[in-house]
DNA sequence: AAATTGGGCAACCGCTCTCCA
DNA sequence: ATGGAGAGCGGTTGCCCAATT
């Protein structure tokens, strides 16, 4: 079928923006708000395809972005986030406020991959590298300077097992995922969707060191797109296979998935039993 | 001092997803 | 139900700069 290009490539600026440009963008924004991406640059007197000016404006421009180096407390939510999400850096994103999807898929690939390396751990499946076992492992950050009753000096294991029942232990656990409170599934799932309760497969037991558990009790600052992810039932499915690897018939949303249990926003949540849900 | 190498990051590309007519 | 348009995502590229030879 073939579609039209998002916008006529010849007569556009491309590569590094410069200040004025900059400039142009943030005006237009401040004023007239972000809308169409493929009409601002016209509006907006800019020589760039919308794809770029929303492209700049989300990772560089946006006023609520957090500038500097990655916080320890940062590092090792990325690496939690990742070992059950994967690579969707953008819901990562949603959970490090001020941080975007590329800069962390940056520093993930620049630094973080290098980090789990080096402790062993295969970045990809989190795993230890050379070790058979079927479990994830989380290694603790190492101790803070102030704070930690916690002695957790073991490796920290996320275990597939079953089958189980969920126990609301990760989203308590996570930091970042606490408060899910913007989590506004309006799925249709039902209970034939989640399945029977005996088919639980996942028992996460996933403990955090306490360094990681203080900062990120944000509520989920989505765009509708990521909201919608969670949203369908059909999303749903897809999500809790691709992510958890298990059928269809036990998917739920993503807020259960993550042990949010009962999340008020979440018509999921509150529709059903924790225990069945 | 010059050349080379490697890391970090901004930006691009191609694809998928969702919305809507 | 279908297809087009727009938005967004993830992978990749390429440039810049610092470190190393």
């Amino acid at each position: 079928m073939g579609r039209s290009p998002c916008c006529e490539k010849a007569h556009m600026n491309k590569g590094a923006w410069t200040k004025e440009e900059d400039q142009l963008l943030v005006d237009y924004i401040r004023k007239h708000g972000e809308g169409c991406w493929r009409s601002l640059p016209r509006a907006a007197g800019l020589q760039r395809c919308g794809k770029s000016c929303r492209l700049r404006w989300m990772n560089y421009l946006r006023p609520d972005l957090k500038r500097g180096n990655f916080t320890e407390d940062e590092d090792e939510l990325i690496i939690k986030l990742h070992s059950l999400l994967g690579n969707k850096w953008s819901l990562i994103a949603g959970r490090l406020p001020g941080r975007t999807d590329n800069e962390i898929k940056n520093y993930w690939n620049t630094h973080i991959k290098r980090k789990l390396l080096s402790r062993g751990i295969d970045p990809n499946t989190h795993r230890l590298i050379n070790e058979s076992a079927a479990s994830l492992v989380v290694l603790p950050p190492p101790p803070p300077p102030s704070s930690s009753s916690l002695q957790n000096d073991e490796p920290l294991h996320l275990d597939f097992a079953g089958p189980v029942k969920p126990e609301p232990v990760l989203g308590e656990e996570i930091s970042g995922i606490h408060n899910n409170n913007n989590c506004t599934s309006s799925g249709t799932t039902s209970e034939k969707d989640f399945g029977n309760e005996n088919d639980w497969v996942l028992n996460l037991e996933l403990s955090v060191g306490p360094a990681a558990t203080k900062s990120y009790h944000h509520r989920y600052e989505s765009t509708t797109r990521k909201v919608s992810v969670v949203d369908s039932a059909e999303s749903n499915r897809r999500w809790g296979s691709e992510l958890f690897g298990g059928n269809q018939s036990d998917a739920v949303c993503l807020c259960c998935r993550v042990g949010l249990f009962h999340n008020e926003s979440c018509r999921n949540c509150r529709n059903s039993d924790v225990r069945t849900h």
